[in-house]
DNA sequence: TTCAACCACTT
DNA sequence: ACCCTTGGTTGAA
């Protein structure tokens, strides 16, 4: 028997086995493989029960006989008998689970769609990353696991992540560029190398000489999943060029070569995530295919994947929901529930008042416009994760909601307006769960703020990701299709939450302050002599807030001026998701205005941007309202070239989400006409993907010219400068200007500014 | 002018 | 494989 002690670097399994790369201190990476039984159960007559293993038989896909045994219902708190079924081969378990997803309906499942490596890890108790002590015996040339000793615990935060090699592989142009005509660009800490990409197998030759050389343990690309990986496994099956990408060279891992990916509806949005091309034995981590590397970086990742016992791989192209729905997994199954397969618990009926109840979401309260757009003197204070707060504090999940253990208690909690019985008897499991996120992710903002902080930005990352899933597990709490999901709990959260925006609305009046803006979990406050506010004061605000709703307050900042940009359509009223304004630290602060739009070109967002820091030196509106020609100057300044046609179109490409494939669109509008123009030019983008822009005509007949897309102007054109629509870009800036000095200026007439094409001079 | 399609932003 | 709503622009009847 032989030991070994390392870093589980990447695990992964294919046909009967489990194989798990370790990285010992010295940096040394080496493969073992083990057996693994994945353990199910299932509820159903016993009729259909035997028939159900006799099949299993012929399968062959039983480890060990079938018993029945007691485990307890997740939702319905109650013990039920249940038959456990050892499966032989992990990798029958997709195919058992498809089967027999056929006959729901006609029986209960549980524990089937659990990620087969993460199922491992619960069993072994291990996660990405862990330091693993591990007996091993070589047998059939493979180093087989006996024994695993974990020496790390997955609740430790700060941990140590060993110092890993990373290359980065991007393309030289766009994406979109054809490989014929494109160049591939391959980065290591020491060299970097520029191989054209039309001679695929010369292309293959080289990466094998550079993989060989450097060996990598992290493969960083851009579009590496959609792409590169593609291509290179395509050119390596068809020309039979073994590739040196994966470390292991003992699987004997089939790919198909897969370029389409999936879109999906996300928050409102249509998102497009590209099929996935793992290595095996290194991370390929491809920066334009995943959410949390976007936001978070490589430690978000490693922090994600190590509580949520995803691998690394898998973590990378996943949702911060998939990653809490595991945790919640993790915690369920502690707590010896049958995890749901899906959701099985139907909503209870309603009736058309309760509906209309509950699904009022988050508070808002509007500005009131009769103090007109501009105040001065306000304080911001924000509830800090309010939602994840109040499931934690009050005890919500899906099971706790309208219980049927605690139906004739008469002790128990009410949900504020809605009447729903929380239950006393069980801890919810989405409860505990966010508990332990929300204690790491105030650990790591508390190491942040400590001064000579060396790790800052690693922490930052790690800190981040705990956020975005904070953000999305209240989303995640109502979506139909979650494992711990449920209307009602969903319901509840806003209920407490528009309860506790109440209340520290009515607090801050006790106080002597008035209400001038509210949106969801935060208000904005202003003495009701309009003087000016001290920190001091709305300490002690937030203290006795904290007090009576059992959430923390924090003060965001103290506005010197602060605006809200009155709605197009209607001038008097202002919109609920716009505002801006200076703090009294120097620090600005915009939401919803056009430099905070992706959908803006650069150009436009720079003058505003311009603008905003000319209307930062002032404490005062009155102060900026004196000096009012020299934001017109600015103005005029950006207009100029615009309206010369001087601006270079890169300047003005406009970015956009596509909602459809090319032929879903019903109108012929940008979008519509942009993938239209691209799929001409034999460019398939799919629904979710991103597109640029320009805006050549908009008012041309001929649809075609009206817009032009980037890919179309970049081979066809060479010339920095491009004929744009001067009158179309001249409105944009115009836009963006009035949008943060209408409601401050004394001056109407704005569209006087650009109604001549020879530019008015304007006088005040 | 009016309406529907489409897309982005806030918490 | 995340719920909701609103505001603004655009194309077309």
């Amino acid at each position: 028997m032989e030991t070994f002690q390392g870093y589980l670097f990447d695990i992964y399994h294919s046909e009967q086995k489990i194989y798990l790369w370790l990285r010992s201190d010295e940096g040394e990476l080496r493969l073992f493989s083990d057996k693994f039984f994945p353990i199910i159960y299932i509820d159903a007559p016993k009729n259909i029960l035997q028939k159900l293993i006799k099949r299993f038989y012929e399968l062959n896909a039983l480890a060990e006989i079938p018993t029945l045994t007691e485990k307890r219902l997740f939702y319905e708190n109650k013990k039920i008998s249940v038959l456990k079924l050892v499966i032989s081969k992990p990798q029958l378990l997709p195919k058992i689970t498809n089967k027999l997803f056929n006959l729901y309906g006609k029986y209960d499942i549980y524990h089937s769609d659990i990620e087969i490596t993460t199922g491992y890890m619960v069993e072994k108790d291990i996660y990405p990353l862990a330091y693993l002590k591990i007996n091993y015996e070589i047998k059939d040339n493979q180093n087989q696991i006996k024994n695993i000793q974990c020496l790390t615990n997955i609740h430790d935060l700060d941990y140590e992540v060993p110092n890993f090699r990373t290359i980065s592989l991007y393309l030289e142009k766009s994406q979109r560029i054809s490989l014929q005509h494109n160049t591939l660009i391959v980065e290591t800490n020491s060299d970097r190398y520029k191989i054209p990409t039309n001679n695929s197998r010369n292309l293959i030759y080289k990466l094998n000489e550079i993989f060989k050389k450097h060996d990598p343990d992290i493969v960083l690309t851009s579009y590496g999943d959609q792409i590169l990986f593609p291509y290179f496994f395509k050119t390596s099956q068809e020309n039979h060029i073994p590739t040196e990408f994966d470390r292991d060279k003992t699987s004997t891992i089939n790919r198909s070569i897969q370029t389409q990916g999936t879109s999906f509806n996300t928050y409102g949005t249509i998102v497009f995530r590209a099929p996935s091309y793992p290595l095996f034995g290194r991370w390929h981590i491809d920066s334009k295919n995943g959410f949390v590397y976007k936001e978070a970086d490589l430690m978000g990742i490693i922090e994600l994947a190590r509580i949520s016992r995803l691998p690394i791989q898998k973590m990378a192209r996943a949702s911060t929901g998939k990653a809490l729905t595991y945790i919640e997994v993790d915690v369920a199954l502690r707590m010896g529930y049958l995890v749901p397969w899906q959701k099985s618990a139907l909503e209870s009926p309603k009736t058309a008042l309760d509906l209309l109840n509950a699904d009022k979401g988050g508070l808002v309260f509007q500005a009131d416009i009769q103090n007109g757009f501009v105040l001065e003197n306000v304080a911001q204070l924000d509830f800090s994760q309010m939602y994840p707060q109040v499931m934690v504090t009050h005890n919500i999940s899906p099971e706790t909601i309208n219980c049927l253990c605690c139906k004739n208690d008469p002790k128990i909690e009410i949900v504020p307006s809605l009447g729903y019985r929380i239950c006393n008897k069980r801890r919810g499991v989405v409860s505990d769960a966010l508990a332990h996120v929300i204690e790491r992710r105030a650990h790591y903002k508390k190491q942040c703020k400590e001064p000579n902080q060396i790790n800052k930005h690693y922490i930052e990352q790690k800190q981040s990701s705990l956020k975005w899933m904070l953000v999305t597990s209240f989303g995640y709490l109502g979506y139909r299709n979650a494992k711990f999901g449920k209307l009602e709990s969903h319901e509840a959260v806003t209920a407490f939450g528009r309860e506790k925006l109440l209340m520290a609305k009515e607090i801050a009046e006790d106080y002597g302050y008035n209400l001038v803006h509210a949106i969801t979990d935060c208000i904005f406050i202003q003495k009701k002599d309009k003087s000016v506010i001290t920190e001091k004061n709305l300490q002690e605000i937030c203290q006795t807030i904290k007090l009576r709703t059992k959430i923390t307050m924090d003060i965001e900042g103290i506005f010197s001026w602060l605006s809200f940009p009155p709605s197009t359509q209607d001038h008097k009223m202002p919109v609920a998701n716009r505002y801006m304004g200076k703090f009294a630290n120097g620090h600005f602060k915009g939401r919803g205005i056009a430099l905070r739009r992706k959908d803006f070109p650069y150009y436009i967002k720079l003058a505003q941007q311009e603008m905003i820091r000319w209307m930062c030196q002032f404490e005062t509106i009155a102060d900026m309202q004196s000096k009012e020609t020299e934001i017109l100057e600015i103005f005029k300044k950006y207009d100029l070239p615009l309206s010369k046609g001087n601006v270079s179109w890169k300047e003005l490409l406009i970015l956009r989400s596509t909602s459809q494939d090319p032929e879903g669109y019903k109108v012929d509008a940008p979008s519509a006409v942009a993938v239209k123009d691209l799929l001409e030019m034999g460019i398939h983008v799919q629904a979710g993907e991103k597109i640029r822009y320009l805006v050549v005509n908009k008012k041309s007949e001929r649809k075609g010219e009206r817009y032009k897309t980037e890919e179309r102007i970049e081979t066809e054109n060479s010339q920095n400068l491009l004929i744009y629509d001067k009158t179309y870009y001249r409105k944009r800036l115009l836009a963006s200007f009035k949008e943060i000095w209408i409601g401050i200026s004394s001056f109407k007439d704005f569209n006087a500014l650009i109604s001549d094409e020879q530019l008015l001079p304007f006088k005040f």
